[in-house]
DNA sequence: CGCGACGTTGATTTGCCTCAACGATTGTGG
DNA sequence: CCACAATCGTTGAGGCAAATCAACGTCGCG
């Protein structure tokens, strides 16, 4: 089996546990791809007609406001899913773009062929039903955190719950996904040294 | 047929058609209940056990932080899903409140009894897939204002986006949803009635 | 009737942004 | 491999967005 997939396979296997046949259909659906630094998979305007697992690397996925401004609504690293599911779903142009911070390698599908990897093997729905919903949580939890606290607790909050995009994901990044400026990401950063 | 879960049937052959066999599983697995106005499905510390599909009303989801504020996550009026899925999948305390706004009638499953919907009739996966799919955008597209755009815009962007809810909703709940003091938010309208 | 939620106004304070500037680091093309 | 550009992290001055606190009239509800 490639290297690659395998990943893959054992990420689902995580989840429910996929026998021979179940795991040469998901092989010949996903694809392969090397994604230099600062390349793009999405770009707004584009229909999103992939959905995307991070096997190495990392991307981000951000909007570019109407004064010009980025922000980052997600990072996606060694087995995280990535993509734009409403425009994937909906046929409809996106606005988000996704773009590699490192070289990454990744596996990807095409929707009609997670149409079809559904038909086939209806237990994916389960599979993804769940991630769904867990991505679901993790948004919500964001939400109440956006309306209800300050920068400074948002920031200690990324901190404790993501150390290891902490550690790989430069200040002016997290600052964009907390939703403050870089400058004042700093001034939160000095404060808390002092304390 | 009793009239209540009617309308949940009929919500599920919007996504996918039921056969009788299935309508008459459906049926036995919720059980209705009528909330009276200011009434609690779930509060803080409790887990949640079941999942809630709206007859009729408006409930809403909040949480409480240290200070003692409330901030809303979500209303739920006819033909929306409410609860708290972090905690109803985890088996873990709920940090939410759902709390009637109006008398509503809602129809329940608790946790086994979906379980076992899943077991029995497989292709609800797919139905609630691709509903958490469909709540992951919008919860996405929240995150993105959130961290985008200053008070207003998301108060207007509330407006067009849930004119049904704008006109049943007082402005302290809305406020709260958007992420505002009332007394701010009271401004912003002022200011859109000048211009 | 009276109490409690609501919507509003104003004064003051605070959180965070904007803009400008700077050294330090990274990266890149010649 | 060096030189130059770009990005990063930081600092400071000033300004604006939004919170806080206090107060008041209105309304619906018990």
């Amino acid at each position: 089996m490639d290297q690659k997939i395998k990943s893959l396979i054992e990420y689902f296997n995580r989840h429910l546990l996929l026998d021979k046949r179940e795991v040469a259909i998901v092989e010949q659906s996903f694809f392969q791809r090397k994604i230099k630094r600062r390349q793009f998979i999405l770009q707004e305007g584009e229909i999103c007609k992939v959905s995307t697992f991070v096997v190495s690397g990392c991307l981000r996925t951000y909007m570019v406001d109407n004064s010009g401004s980025e922000h980052n609504l997600q990072f996606a690293i060694e087995n995280w899913w990535t993509g734009d599911i409403g425009s994937f779903h909906g046929d409809v142009p996106s606005k988000l773009n996704i773009e590699a911070m490192e070289d990454s390698v990744i596996l990807q599908i095409k929707k009609e062929d997670l149409i079809e990897l559904y038909e086939e093997l209806p237990k994916f729905n389960r599979i993804f039903r769940v991630l769904a919903e867990n991505a679901m949580v993790s948004l919500q939890r964001r939400t109440l955190l956006n309306i209800s606290s300050t920068a400074e607790e948002r920031y200690l909050d990324f901190m404790n719950r993501y150390p290891f995009l902490f550690n790989r994901i430069s200040n002016v990044h997290i600052a964009s996904y907390i939703g403050v400026t870089p400058e004042f990401l700093s001034t939160i950063r000095k404060k808390l040294v002092k304390s």
